[in-house]
DNA sequence: CCGGACGAAATTGTCAACAATTTTGTTGGC
DNA sequence: GCCAACAAAATTGTTGACAATTTCGTCCGG
């Protein structure tokens, strides 16, 4: 009974216990196929063995780990196979988030986009991949956001919180970035220009791209 | 995805109560917007609380209720916008499924596609717009199927649980099979020619028109 | 030496009681 | 008569113990 984390206070017991094992998984402290014991993972993270299982069952359902009746929890490998179809998945939705950006920003956003343009440009060029890395991020991210596709926007988070350990190998490729910024800047100009069609043209084209290098 | 709907043999408590619950969902028994209380439904299904808390944590992840904190499950409702953001999804998805399948289908598999063609010609000549409906239904599921894209048809399964009621209210329609019925050809009959590209674009054309049908 | 049956350990699934939270109905003051 | 504080009821969240299932090591027979 002695709940160490704050028991009155804010998150509740499942919610926090989610929060922490999702970090975990994504941060990559988990190693792949590394078996999830509840009872382990109830005591480092000061919850009952309940909370633990209902987070699990959420990140099962979010495709971040695989659980087998009776066999307990691993979090889940991507294969290249699985990350490539994926990735197509992406491609098509983000396709349509672009194109209904591209409809719908206005002025504030599209300057929002070509700042992370330029900061892309610069990172690129300073050899940074890392803060390219999570530029490219932010850029999907934020046109997402500005497509008001929720539903979407939804399935594209759980896709992409499958993809981290790839996302990482891919950005320290050499000579990724120069490509990949030229694409970026496509669809940047793209939905500047307030043209959907060209948008998913060009947010196909990189997702394309991205697919032939995972295939490596 | 552990889930075909076979509420009666040895399956485990939590299984049960969730095929139980997701078919009454499903079947439109549950009002919508009714409230889930756990007790009571632990009661009506002959399991206990556990299983059904479990239970519904994995239909909130489908999103088929929606839960809140310390105020319990309701059956979530779909509006009418959110069902056209939802086919905007299914559209790009299975326009991705189409294209493979037209790229993968053997000569079985294409009979089998011609077969139901004709099945629906039937249906809608013989005014049973219920008949038309399933095979409708089993069409899209048969794609799906020879795209084999498993994470596309698993996005795709979740997206149409969640417009059962909308699709039941579509079916219905006077002079909507007829339409459908002839989009739903172009479709069968681009992917009996091996073309990617045509499938994509019949599939993409019938679901535009579904959207447009969805908003009135 | 090998294969299958048996049994113990580990792990998940289930249960009923308890605590915390929200909602609702009521009472008192203005 | 209306609003706020308060108390009671309903409901969810949490806990620890118990049951069922699987896995793995061991032993016996061939």
């Amino acid at each position: 009974m002695p709940n160490q984390a704050r028991p009155g206070t804010g998150e509740q017991a499942k919610q926090l216990a989610l929060g922490q094992l999702r970090q975990a998984i994504l941060r990559g402290d988990m190693a792949p196929a590394q078996r999830l014991v509840e009872n382990e993972l109830a005591e480092q993270f000061g919850v009952t063995r309940a909370s633990i299982r209902a987070a699990l069952i959420d990140l099962e359902a979010q495709g971040l780990v695989e659980r087998i009746r009776n066999r307990g929890s691993r979090v889940r490998v991507v294969t290249v196979e699985e990350a490539v179809a994926i990735t197509e998945c992406r491609l098509v939705l983000e396709g349509l988030c672009a194109a209904k950006a591209a409809a719908a920003v206005d002025d504030g956003q599209v300057a929002r986009l070509q700042d992370l343009g330029t900061a892309m440009r610069k990172a690129v060029a300073a050899g940074e991949p890392l803060t390219y890395s999570d530029l490219n991020h932010e850029l999907h991210t934020r046109i997402r956001e500005f497509s008001g596709q929720r539903t979407a926007v939804e399935l594209l988070e759980r896709l992409n919180a499958q993809l981290v350990r790839h996302r990482f190998q891919l950005a320290l490729r050499p000579g990724r970035p120069q490509q990949s910024l030229n694409e970026h800047l496509a669809m940047i100009e793209a939905i500047g220009a307030r043209d959907p069609q060209a948008a998913e043209e060009a947010v196909r084209a990189h997702l394309t791209s991205v697919i032939e290098a995972l295939r490596d």
